[in-house]
Parts: C-alpha cells; structure tokens; sequence
DNA sequence: CTGTGTTCCTGTTCGC
DNA sequence: TGCGAACAGGAACACA
C-alpha cells in the first residue's frame, strides 16, 4: 500500500498525537509481524517518551526518550488509527467493524490510543538505538530522499548510468531512490513523457552526466510525490489517514490502474504491462 | 555485483 | 451463490 506520500501522510497525521507523550500502555495482540516483535517489546516502550516522529523512505521513525528509535513499516496493507482510551481506533471498515487485524495499540499519556493494523502483516515494527541507526541494515542501503535538496538529475543519473534495466525497475529500487512504489514510478514516467521499458541507462550521458530526460525525471518525481502528499496520499483500499478519512490522489492518476483507459493527453489506450512481476501502466504513444 | 524469481499473508475481484 | 485463480500499494532473500 503506503509508499512515500502515505507514510508522510500518515507521520503527519501521527506527529500531534504522539509527540511528547510518554506510552502508557503498549497491547501487542499478535507479535508475528512480517518479522517477530522481540520479546519485551511493549515493556521495553513503556514509560518512554516520543521526542520526535520521523520518516526515512517508507519507515516512520519514532524518537524515544530511551535512545531507542522504534522503526515502522506498513508493508502492504498497513494502516494507523488513532482514537481514545474510551474509544480505541478500530478497523476502519464501517461495514465489519472488525478488530481483528488490530496488531498492536499504544495508549499514549494523553490519552489517546494509536492501533496499528495489518491484514497482510508485512508490515513491521522494530527497536534500534539511535547511535546504531546509521548502521541499520534496512536504512544503511536506501537511496536518496527524492524530495530532499540533494536528490537531483544528477544524482539519478550517476545511480542509472550503465544499469541494464528499465526505468521501471530502477525507480522501483529502494537504493537508487528511496519511497516510490508501484503507483508513484508509474505516474512519474508519465509525467516524464519517458517510456518505464527504456534502459534506465539513457538518461545519463557516457560519463554519467544527467541529460534533459533525468532533468524532467526528477522533477515528475518531486511534483507528484508532492502533488500526493498535498491530497492526503492514495486511498485504494487500505490507506487512510491517521483520523480515518481517505486519501484523495487515487483520483488524480493519470495512468495507474486505468488499462484501456484513453490517455488523459492523446486519447490513446493505456496499456498494462508486467515488469519485475508488478504491473506497470503507461501510455505507448506518449511515453518513449 | 546484477538481474530475476520466490516468498511471507490475507482479502478482494473476476471468470466460469 | 459458489469456487478457484489471479491479483494487490513491499521488500528480503536465494539463486543464476
């Protein structure tokens, strides 16, 4: 589900809640997360502080006031709720009102509780200390953040010169760009004008310089994660935002999930292909 | 090192 | 209505 723009979507949705409140309680209903929560887990929360809530690629990052930094992914299905003690956040499905994919509730000091659910649970969770955070191996290999200053044409065209595969796939790569997902790539492309088959290569010269194909590359990349979060991210199933009300940006795809639709600039059919055994989606006669 | 295929798990949708 | 197959926003891992 939640790449980059839901995941900032829901930190922002989060940080008011969760910052400066100490945990009051932490319920884990099931531990089996896409890897076990360690033993002690809710004990090792407990009575700490959350200094600060971050996001690095797709992982929320909370500060503690232990020195730890609990890690959190949403993997596919992943979602964050967040109610009252006389109220928890439940599942978000008006119609079963169902909690019984409500993993892990934190009762924060203030009062609130913050529910984590996750159908599919490849979602995950995780304790690092802060001074070791730099050598986390789920962080230590990730990519730029492509909406930081420092992520530009010339950036991406270093980390495509002379990669064999397809744009598609490069973009999909968490350590060439760190939080695309399979929607976000595909609307990029688009804005790009630039075929997700093309040889990830060609965007950079022979010695790896950027050409104008990584200059409006990146600058699709920044204007639709942009565009994305300014909506609230993408609601197709699973998404929300932390107060339970849907993204908007799924209205705004210009390709993703619209085979056989006619491209909103030519008119022609969009077409659906399998790469790297996700869909892509994307016009043929305006992508090249 | 690079690219590709498999796998974790559950829920929804689609074709028959 | 039922039933199996295909598919879904991620990414670690094994392997060629």
């Amino acid at each position: 589900m939640p790449e980059l723009p839901e995941v900032e979507t829901v930190r922002r949705g989060l940080a008011p809640i969760m910052e400066g409140q100490s945990f009051a309680k932490v319920e884990v209903r099931r531990g089996d997360l896409r890897w076990p929560l360690p033993r002690g887990f809710a004990q090792t929360l407990h009575g700490k502080t959350v200094e600060g809530l971050g996001r690095r690629a797709k992982y929320l990052l909370a500060d503690l006031s232990s020195g730890d930094v609990l890690m959190m992914h949403l993997g596919m299905s992943g979602s964050f709720r967040v109610g009252k003690d006389s109220a928890p956040g439940k599942y978000y499905h008006e119609r079963s009102k169902s909690t019984a994919h409500d993993h892990v509730v934190f009762h924060m000091s203030n009062g609130a509780t913050v529910t984590f659910n996750d159908p599919r649970r490849f979602g995950s969770m995780k304790l690092v200390s802060r001074a070791k955070l730099e050598n986390e191996p789920l962080l230590r290999a990730l990519g730029p953040e492509p909406l930081g200053n420092e992520f530009d044409a010339a950036m991406l065209a270093k980390a495509c010169a002379g990669k064999k595969t397809s744009l598609k796939a490069a973009l999909s790569d968490q350590r060439v760009v760190a939080g695309l997902g399979n929607i976000y790539v595909c609307e990029a492309l688009f804005r790009a004008w630039l075929s997700p088959k093309r040889r990830a290569s060609t965007i950079a010269d022979r010695h790896g310089k950027p050409n104008e194909r990584a200059e409006k590359l990146v600058a699709a990349i920044k204007a639709v994660l942009m565009d994305a979060i300014e909506a609230g991210g993408s609601s197709l199933r699973d998404h929300r935002r932390a107060d339970g009300s849907l993204g908007d940006f799924q209205h705004n795809f210009k390709v993703y999930d619209r085979e056989g639709e006619p491209c909103p600039d030519c008119k022609g059919k969009i077409k659906r292909i399998v790469q790297v055994g996700r869909s892509t989606f994307y016009c043929p006669s305006c992508q090249k």
